[in-house]
DNA sequence: CTGAAAGCGCTAACAT
DNA sequence: ATGTTAGCGCTTTCAG
């Protein structure tokens, strides 16, 4: 047999001498359906090598045991790991994942979102795109499919959840630490553009800015609470690109050789800027120190090891997964913000700076 | 609204004032619709904000524009870049992926295959665990839906396409390099453990080997063709883990003093040995060379600059996605096995032994 | 405890 | 070019 859907209900039914209702009860396991007949039924329904079919059952229950989940890159280690959690997290509530890379553009995330409702899944955890456009992620949540927004808001999204590293505490941590050795010349190197409002920012007025913002405004609120100048020049944009990041942060070290520490925040950034140390001829810690965002495998393997900021990476994709269960589970409820913290690794890339 | 599914076709129907199934065919852009009433349907199609039921059409038409995919550790860096490859591609072609973490349980592999089978997606490609029980798979590519194994043979499965890298070949690449320096005591770390029948084995005899065990093969295969006598006490297993890596490492080195040069046949275990060989008082690659499997983002941040054996990663989601699409296009095509080459990328932890 | 019938939202003949 | 009818496989009233 090569065709699909060979056995269905009606067969089995046939074949156990019972009616579709009935069968369909046994199958069930109600608790109306004689012990005899319910055993049948099941007996029948192994050797036929019945599959029950899923979408049937989906069309008149209204759900689908099936949730979605949009991140922008699924190679990235956060991501993946984050996923990996929220498939274990739900699957054991029986719900599987449907997964979507939407790779940086906003017309696959609004795409993936279209379809991901049109098959009509229960919820959706979505670690949404910068941009003006939350159109399809209200929708989505307006037409009552459960939302949690991951890692990153969604301005214009209420009715969703948000489940996010405290990202601006994050950023103190480092700074904190940095200025505690007695830095106070510090660089940054962010996916994110300075903007003096960052200085005001707190939460939860900073609720709509992304995890790089965030990190940003972290940076310049820990130097401004340790009466540390902030200087733009200091603050060195980076696309998302570890090569990208190699350059910003050698161009960085060279337009200010004062800096005697370097703050990343992102971990594909890290990479490139652990090179662009390595190859700056400064020598780390001694003449220069250095701290990564998230913990890389790698960390420790580096020499001087890795002083990082760790997100907690697993515990947000449980977090992310069980407010997705609840908003499924009771669509009244109303939506939650969880902001879990980071804590620092202290490692040998950081010390007092140089004389 | 709360409620799911508020506006079904016949809502646009009646709202256009025409007929289910014109206003189904003027949807689907089907050409025997006039121009006006087309334009009216979709008109109030938007206004009503109205979204196809994805199940409704698929228990008609039989297939849900959907792959599963089932992979055992999905943080693990080589299957999250496969996913992200096989997410790509299928995407192009309408596809959307329903992936699943099986974290080395046979029972959630099995009960993963069940479940996509239930939501009858139209193909699955799976990394399936070892194990003497394919059924699952069996019945699976029996009932019609297209199948491809990733990475990992399922012996009992014909009607199953594999794609892989040629891990035989890919050893030899290491191996030739290490006796191309002049080493002549090469240990090995491997998630396998060595058979005697490894010796003779060659494509495609091998084909029912995991990935480890055709990689050891390729380590027996390459010593025997230099002529180098094959020791077991240089092959060293160690579980999936970075950790029991570093051990298996340590111990190879303190038992086996002689030894010039290592190979680890696996990317959780690179950081492991890479680490074991720091710590180990060995100047690498002046006392000992190293070889890891797989290309990291850390390989040209450590010193020395691991040498490694790289797998074509990306090409191998892009080759099974290929594969599943043309098997779910082209149901009755006989299934296909592609090897992939690996390449070695020579770095700086390799060298001529001492002495 | 079991059966008959209705219907989930949609597509696909079959008419007109 | 449009409408009517009949299901896809299943669950769920409603009757017995």
């Amino acid at each position: 047999m090569t065709s699909r859907q060979t056995v269905t209900i009606i067969d089995v039914a046939r074949a156990a001498g019972v009616s579709k209702s009935t069968a369909g009860r046994a199958l069930a396991g109600a608790s109306e359906v004689s012990a005899r007949t319910r055993e049948k039924v099941a007996r029948v329904a192994a050797e036929l090598g019945y599959r029950p079919n899923k979408l049937a059952r989906s069309m008149i229950t209204g759900n689908t045991e099936t949730v979605g989940v949009v991140v922008p890159d699924l190679s990235n280690r956060f991501f993946a790991e984050a996923l990996q959690s929220i498939a274990r997290t739900v699957r054991k509530h029986g719900y599987e994942v449907l997964v979507s890379g939407t790779e940086g553009e906003r017309e696959l995330e609004r795409r993936s979102v279209e379809t991901l409702a049109a098959k009509r899944v229960d919820g959706v955890i979505v670690a949404p795109l910068d941009g003006p456009d939350d159109e399809h992620l209200r929708r989505l949540a307006e037409d009552g499919t459960a939302l949690v927004l991951l890692d990153r808001p969604a301005p214009g999204v209420d009715r969703a959840s948000f489940v996010s590293t405290n990202n601006i505490e994050a950023s103190r941590l480092a700074i904190d630490h940095l200025v505690g050795l007695g830095h106070r010349h510090i660089g940054i190197v962010s996916e994110a553009r300075y903007d003096p409002a960052l200085a005001d920012a707190t939460e939860p007025s900073t609720a709509g800015l992304r995890p790089s913002a965030m990190r940003l405004a972290g940076y310049v609120q820990a130097l401004t609470s340790a009466g540390i100048p902030v200087r733009p020049e200091y603050m060195r944009y980076s696309a998302y690109s570890s090569a990208i990041s190699y350059d910003a942060t050698r161009t960085l070290l060279r337009t200010n050789p004062e800096i005697t520490a370097i703050y990343c925040t992102d971990n594909v950034l890290s990479a490139g800027a652990f090179a662009a140390v390595q190859d700056s001829g400064l020598r780390c810690p001694h003449d220069l120190s250095l701290i990564g965002f998230d913990d890389h495998e790698w960390s420790t393997l580096v020499r001087p090891r890795l002083t990082v900021v760790e997100q907690p990476t697993e515990a947000i994709g449980v977090a992310a997964a069980e407010d997705l269960l609840d908003a499924i589970a009771e669509p009244t409820r109303p939506p939650v913000t969880r902001l879990l913290s980071a804590h620092l690794v202290v490692r040998d890339s950081t010390a007092t700076p140089r004389g």
